[in-house]
RNA sequence: GCUGGCGUAGCUCAAUCGGCAGAGCAGCGGUUUUGUAAACCGCAGGUUGGAGGUUCGAUUCCUCUCGCCAGCUCCA
């Protein structure tokens, strides 16, 4: 057969060689080849070949070959878990991107102690070098040999796979697990494992089964690249939005007001306010009208808008007034609805755009809650468009451009976009969800933008578009969402008079940029470890003397600065140079303004940028010029038209 | 909500196998007038998350409760 390596050699193999021994015929070998690709699909190296195939050899470089390599990981890890705890059942063990688990039922948590073991006991298993072999059963064969293996977990597994199909295990030493695979050639393939944590989960994900105890790990081929890993892990740690968020005092959830329900102190407010500054500036340039609404309104919007019956379990329950049920609002739309619904609307007038820094309650179980990340009271930028079925297309293509500038004016510039469909719990008709999901289909294509499809993962009343952004530590947020809703217009009975004299009904679109003030804040910290840029830093210059004397020139610069729209502060404190600079660098404030009896004489400010940079001696005008060159939002909206 | 862990001064952390709760930083008062990441001296700071219980005595042990953390599930 003819055997051909994806950009590589290809020559005439055997028919029936493995994987390995044709590569190695074509002359590529190598321990570090860890699985391979064959016509597309990732398979053993040990499977034999047949037809005429391209294959592809993977290696850790690869996203496919490290989820081999860390899938074969928590086999060992297994494998040492079964030794040292010969009670403890098998049930499933994924590869995640950078790590894995492995979740076992067990009659106690896996302790530090015995983390310790279980990794000394996996690296033994490396040591070994044991080949992984794989193994088909039928369906009966693998019950029976599971079941007297006393796997019950496995057993119940394999009860659930379809008639018929053969069933892959694999085997190292004793150790077999029900497996699809692929895997690494043996067990000395992998370099290092380090186990991170344990942790409770229920089997299957559902809260009304047993606990199982997970164990999650990594590994790399060297220790460096774990030492890597954990140094990064550190930096997480170290910029985590709790932490900072109480070092620079931006922030606070106190006991005594509730979980989940945020105070925005005066530094934090900084931040938030030209975030909105921002917002509000650039959705009135896009053709938004901006508007308000009441934090509460009568259980009936409710009941009309289905939320009642949709979204009940999230919304903070009624309270009694005069008689009538109020609530306490999880969202915006049915107050834009009702603004749209004060006039009649005529064809002409669409499409309509609703603007608002909208704050919402929604009840999140205690334990759901994170920092700034998931909470209880939240504000959405939320925006509700009205349009004909005809614009729609068009007008989720703004909202995609709209979008994509804002958050690259906030620094994320890498995305992952997700098309979700219809979920099992919705309401409408087929032919709705058709023509709203091709819509958003087609403002993406029309962008080329690249998405993942989300099925079943849309609104209760209609499909989405998601987008995610990625930090600088390279981590996944869900911020944005484009959002078609067939349902509100229906309910509430909108419509427009269109042409022809007669009652139309719109398409209302629900979108968000940021998603929730309060999670972008959370993920901004985090990306720029509290070292915000100058436009959005809290206090972007502090102006500091150095004796007595300067204390009047330091007053009068800073004014200066003030006035010209820069959040300044004075540092007058009775303490040495050192000691003031010190805690600015600590405070992160991009610019330092040191003032001597020298820069006092001739009208100059030493500017010290943030973590040492010294740019020299500026007049007051230049220093202007400086914050004002670094303060480019403004520069880039020039970018953004329609 | 579930499993496990944790709540000590404004912050970061000690200590008490049941016997007067202690440091650094921050704060306040002095001294010092300072040149780019920590000057010096002093003072003050606590119902040890909350409520019960056991005990001569509880911050420590027990029960409940509130909250936080790591996950699970869910999600902006």
């Amino acid at each position: 057969m003819n055997v051909s390596v994806n950009d590589g050699p290809s020559g005439d193999i055997q028919t029936g060689k493995t994987v390995s021994d044709a590569l190695s015929e074509l002359g590529i070998a190598g321990q570090d080849i860890l699985a391979a690709k064959v016509d597309g699909a990732v398979v053993d190296l040990s499977r034999p070949l047949c037809g005429s195939p391209v294959v592809e050899p993977l290696r850790f470089d690869r996203a496919e070959g490290r989820e081999v390599y860390r899938h074969s990981s928590t086999h060992i890890m297994a494998q040492a878990v079964k030794e040292l705890f010969p009670t403890a059942q098998l049930t499933i063990g994924p590869a995640l991107e950078d790590s894995f688990y492995y979740d076992f039922a067990f009659e106690r948590p896996f302790t530090p102690e015995d983390l310790e073991r279980i990794e000394e006991r996996a690296a033994e298993i490396i040591k070994r070098n044991l080949t992984i072999t794989r193994r088909e059963f039928s369906k009966q064969d693998a019950i029976d040999f599971f079941r007297a293996r006393g796997e019950r977990y496995k057993v119940e597994l394999i009860q659930g796979f379809p008639d018929g199909e053969p069933i892959t295990a694999y085997a190292q030493g004793d150790f077999v697990d029900l497996c699809r695979g692929p895997h690494l050639p043996t067990t000395g393939s992998v370099g290092t494992i380090k186990l991170l944590n344990t942790a409770g989960a229920y089997w299957r994900g559902d809260e009304r089964n047993p606990m199982l105890q997970r164990i999650y790990g990594t590994s790399f081929p060297t220790r460096a690249e774990v030492d890597a890993y954990l140094a990064r892990l550190e930096e997480i740690k170290r910029r985590d939005h709790r932490k900072v968020g109480k070092e620079l005092d931006l922030i606070s959830i106190q006991d005594e007001i509730g979980p989940g329900l945020v105070l925005w102190h005066p530094k934090g407010a900084a931040v938030r306010l030209a975030i909105e500054n921002f917002w509000r500036e650039q959705h009135i340039r896009d053709g938004y009208e901006l508007v308000y609404s009441p934090h509460t309104a009568r259980l009936d919007l409710w009941k009309t808008s289905g939320h009642l019956d949709y979204y009940r379990e999230n919304m903070f329950p009624s309270m009694k007034l005069e008689g009538s049920e109020y609530q306490l609002k999880p969202m915006n739309c049915p107050y834009h609805i009702m603004i749209y619904q004060s006039h009649l609307r005529s064809y002409r007038d669409l499409p309509i755009r609703y603007g608002e820094l909208g704050t919402v309650y929604r009840y999140e179980r205690t334990g759901v809650l994170h920092g700034l990340m998931r909470v209880r009271g939240f504000t959405q930028d939320d925006a509700h468009l009205f349009c004909r079925p005809d614009q729609m297309e068009h007008e989720v293509s703004r909202v995609l451009d709209f979008t994509f500038f804002v958050l690259q004016t906030f620094g994320f510039h890498q995305f992952e976009v997700f098309l979700s469909t219809r979920p099992k719990e919705s309401v409408g008709g087929d032919e709705h969800w058709t023509l709203a999901t091709s819509a958003l289909e087609a403002a993406l294509k029309s962008r080329n933008i690249s998405f993942h499809l989300d099925p079943g993962g849309g609104a209760f009343y209609g499909p989405k578009i998601d987008i995610k952004i990625k930090d600088a530590l390279g981590r996944s947020w869900q911020c944005s969402t484009v959002q078609v809703d067939f349902n509100n217009p229906e309910r509430f009975e909108l419509s427009y008079i269109g042409e022809d004299g007669k009652a139309h009904r719109p398409i209302m679109i629900h979108r968000a940029l940021m998603g929730s003030i309060e999670r972008f804040f959370g993920i901004l910290i985090e990306h720029y470890g509290g070292a915000f840029p100058t436009w959005l830093a809290p206090v972007q210059a502090v102006v500091m003397n150095i004796t007595d004397r300067q204390q009047d020139y330091v007053a009068a610069v800073v004014t200066q600065l003030k006035t010209a729209g820069f959040r300044a502060e004075t540092d007058l404190r009775n303490e040495k140079i050192g000691f003031k600079i010190r805690e600015a660098e600590k405070a992160k404030i991009p610019f330092m303004l040191v003032a001597g009896n020298r820069e006092m004489q001739d009208g100059t400010l030493s500017v010290r940028g943030r973590s040492g940079s010294n740019l020299g001696n500026k007049t007051v005008a230049e220093v202007l010029d400086l914050l004002q060159a670094e303060v480019k939002y403004t520069q880039r909206e020039l970018q953004h038209t329609h």
